[in-house]
Order: structure tokens, then C-alpha cells, then sequence
DNA sequence: CGACGGGTTGAGCGCACTCAAGCGCAGTGG
DNA sequence: CCACTGCGCTTGAGTGCGCTCAACCCGTCG
């Protein structure tokens, strides 16, 4: 864990958070300064549930994932943040406990705002606080399509419908056309308690999906999507 | 369907609402001014999916769930709204449609804000800002916890919650703990698909909770619930 | 080398689902 | 008033899908 990034030069790393995009050169210049900087190592967590979390959190580099260990010792996955994703916003508007985890999948860079700084960015560029608006409305939709998926969906259907969201979230559209690989943000039990069955259950399913010539595995993190229509389906 | 609620008188009806709690007695006048009221019959769709809603809803007297019908003709409900609760939020911060329906699950007054007056509205008293931030934070906190459930959790422990999460909204905390009866927002079928099993494992699951002694049904749509302790563990 | 984590595969089982029938109650109309 | 109808709920029987448990494989790391 050190205490700065290294693949960032100030401003940049500012620039790249949705958040703040719309800020101009000048105003950048006036976050970057309240901004404070973290690495975490691969397996390590950047909080605990219940824990004290009095800040904004912004995902520089690298991914994570959020989960809840529920009493009968299961896991949970609710979030998988990518690079310009945040959280820690329930401690900047309501007065309770974030009560899942967030542990890194890989190395991550992280950019801080304490509460107090941010409050005070708030007043001066409101802007910010419609962009915070829009992405908790996303949050809420993809949420409630996860909650489709788990509560109302085959097995099947789900695991295609965690292909595709990762498919989404890692290439850009014309690259999912085109049948582009991508490296999954989860092992198997990783996905697994993303979409609430069990690991074995998930490496059968891709098993089958490839022997159906619908993606197309390289090693055991890579997939390439072959027949993205056969996954929409259903 | 009539243009005009009759059980609240216009500033009363305004002030219950909790986004606007935060308003003396003339800001509350002048939202009244922008306010248009509606009911629906039990059973009358508030509002379909992917249709133009370009306004906040809030609900002022009755329950109404929001429900997607899956591909393969499952209901998934998402939300029961209580009086008080508002949706179509997203409407006025990004620009697209929610895929959920609106369903009157018994007689229901509704206020309408439009998209056009609810942004000038947030412009004068930016108060109203951080209260939909709140209960977006919030309804964030309950969508990870009902994935957690359906995702994680045994079939009894799914019960469990969905009448303790019930019981919570329909009375308050020292009514709960005197076993006092409330009446269920949906019936079995309903229950069923809110924490994504079928209507007979729920039927089969109270009756058995009423064997153990944990709760007592009155009829078919009251409840008491004898031993909170119980429904709490697991 | 052995230990370990992640992945795969197989066998068997149990729980909730499916399908089907019957019950009880409320509302309707003769 | 009763018969009729329909809806919601219950109950039973049977089945199938995904879970559990266990063994094994493979690549990596100390």
C-alpha cells in the first residue's frame, strides 16, 4: 500500500472520473489539490462493512469487487467497480453504515475526497452533484435488472446475461461486434456468487456455451464472444 | 380516475410528502401551485414500461408495486411503494426510459410534478436536492439487501425478511414489538414474486411459520406476528 | 518436491417447482 | 335467499434442476 500512484499525473487522474468531467482546466486544478492517492494489491480490501468510511472513493485503475457474507457463509457479490466508478456516497448524504465489503480483484489505484472536502466541492461546482444523481439512478437500474436476473430468470439466462454485462463494461461497441476477447473481472466463484449458484454450476454452463459455439475460451480468464445474438436470446 | 383527490386538503397533502418536509408554510403554498393530483382503482396501471413519463410521481394514499414481466412470463415485483415513496426520478436526471410498470395494488392518490416545473422547483430550493439524494441512497440500501435475500438466502430466511420488511413499513416500532396486526401489501402470488419463488412454497411456508408459532393469520391478507426474534434469526 | 488455489467432472440427493385438483369466500344475479 | 361463478389459497404427488460432496487435474509458487 503506498501512498502515491505512480501511472497518474495529477490532473489527468482527475479528468478521468466521470464525477468531474465536466469541470474545466482551471476548476480540475482546484480538486486535484484535495484529492489523496492509494494502492492496493490484489486480494487486499479497501474497506469493511460497518467501518468508518467518511469519504468519496473514486476507482483510478484496476477493478473491485462489493459483497455482503451473509449469515448461512455465503457470498454476495452486489457491485463489480470498474475504473471511474465510486463509492462511499451513502456516508455523504444519509448518517448510516455501509454494510458490504469492497476487496480488490487485481491492483488498484484509488483516488480519496474526504466528506468535508467534498461538501465544500459541492457548494462551489454544483454540477457535480447531478453527475453524482445521474450515476445513482444507473446504480439503481442495473440493480434492478440484477434482481430480474437473479429472482425471475433460468440459470442460463443469467449466466448469459453476466457475459454480456462484462463483455459491455470491458470493450467498446464496436469491439463486442466484432468478437473481441476480454478478461473476466471474476473466477468461477467469483461469478458464481455474482448471480447466486455455485461454482460448479457455472463451469458447466461455459463449458456448454462453448461446446454450442456461443464464446470461445483463451485460458481460464479470457472469453471471446462468438454468437452475441444466441446470449440476448431468452 | 379522477383529476382531484378529495381526502387531503392541498397544503396538508404537499406537507406529508418527505421531500418537501424541509419547507416552511409559503414555499410549501407555491409547490402546492405545480401539483396535480390523480387516483386509480385497485388494479389500474399507474404507469407502463418504456412509456413517456416525464415527471415525478408521489404516492399519497394506497400501495402500488412496480413489476417487470420477464421474457419468460414470470413477474419480478421490484419495489412496493408506500405512501410517501415517489418514483420516475429517473426521468429527471438522465435521459431514459424505466422499464418497470406501476400497478395499483388497492385504491391509490397520487401528486404529479412535472419534469419542467420539478427543475425549477430544485433551482429555488435546492434543499429538495439532497432529500431525493437521501432516499436514492436509501432505495440503493434496499435493492442490495433484497439481491442478498434473493441471491443468498434459504427460501425461510427470504420469508422471513419479506414479513419483517412489511411489518416495519405498515407499523412503527413499538407497535411491532407488541405484536400488533398489519395488513400485507400483496397477496401470495404477489409475495412470490417479489422474493422470486412461486405462490405455493409461500403459502406453504406461512403455514408452517403459523405451526411453529411465529405468526398468526387473520383471515387471509392480516398478520400477527408473535415471535420477532425468531423471524429475525438465520 | 509438496502444497495450494482454481477449475473440472461425476454421482446422488433434496428442495422447490410443476401440474392438478379441491376448498372457501365474496360478489353477482336470478 | 340460494345457486353460480371466479378468484385466491391450499394441498398433494411427482419430477427435474441445481446443489452438495468428493475426487481429480493442472499450473504456480515457495
Amino acid at each position: 500500500m503506498s501512498e502515491t500512484c505512480i501511472n497518474c499525473g495529477h490532473s489527468l487522474c482527475a479528468r478521468r472520473v466521470p464525477i468531474f468531467s465536466k469541470l474545466d482546466g482551471k476548476e480540475i486544478e482546484s480538486v486535484v489539490t484535495l484529492i489523496r492517492r492509494k494502492h492496493f494489491d490484489k486480494g487486499e480490501n479497501l474497506f469493511f462493512e460497518g467501518g468508518e468510511l467518511q469519504g468519496l472513493i473514486i476507482i483510478n485503475r484496476g477493478r473491485a469487487k462489493a459483497y455482503i457474507n451473509t449469515p448461512e457463509g455465503k457470498e454476495q457479490i452486489l457491485h463489480i467497480f470498474f475504473p471511474g466508478d465510486f463509492f462511499g456516497e451513502k456516508s455523504l448524504f444519509v448518517d448510516k453504515k455501509t454494510e458490504y465489503n469492497v476487496k480488490a480483484v487485481e491492483p488498484v489505484d484509488i483516488c480519496m475526497i474526504s466528506k468535508k472536502d467534498f461538501q465544500e466541492l459541492i457548494k462551489k461546482y454544483p454540477g457535480i452533484t447531478s453527475k453524482i444523481l445521474q450515476e445513482l439512478v444507473n446504480r439503481i437500474d442495473r440493480l434492478e435488472s440484477m434482481i430480474e436476473n437473479i429472482g425471475a430468470k433460468s440459470v442460463d439466462s443469467r449466466i448469459n446475461a453476466v457475459l454480456l454485462e462484462f463483455a459491455q463494461k470491458s470493450l467498446d461497441e464496436n469491439q463486442i461486434d466484432s468478437a473481441a476477447q476480454f478478461e473476466l473481472p471474476l473466477n468461477r466463484e467469483g461469478i458464481a456468487n455474482y448471480i447466486g449458484v455455485t461454482r460448479e454450476t457455472v463451469s458447466r454452463k461455459l463449458n456448454l456455451l462453448q461446446e454450442e459455439g456461443v464464446i470461445q475460451m483463451i485460458g481460464n480468464k479470457k472469453i471471446k464472444i462468438l454468437d452475441k445474438n444466441r446470449l440476448k436470446s431468452e
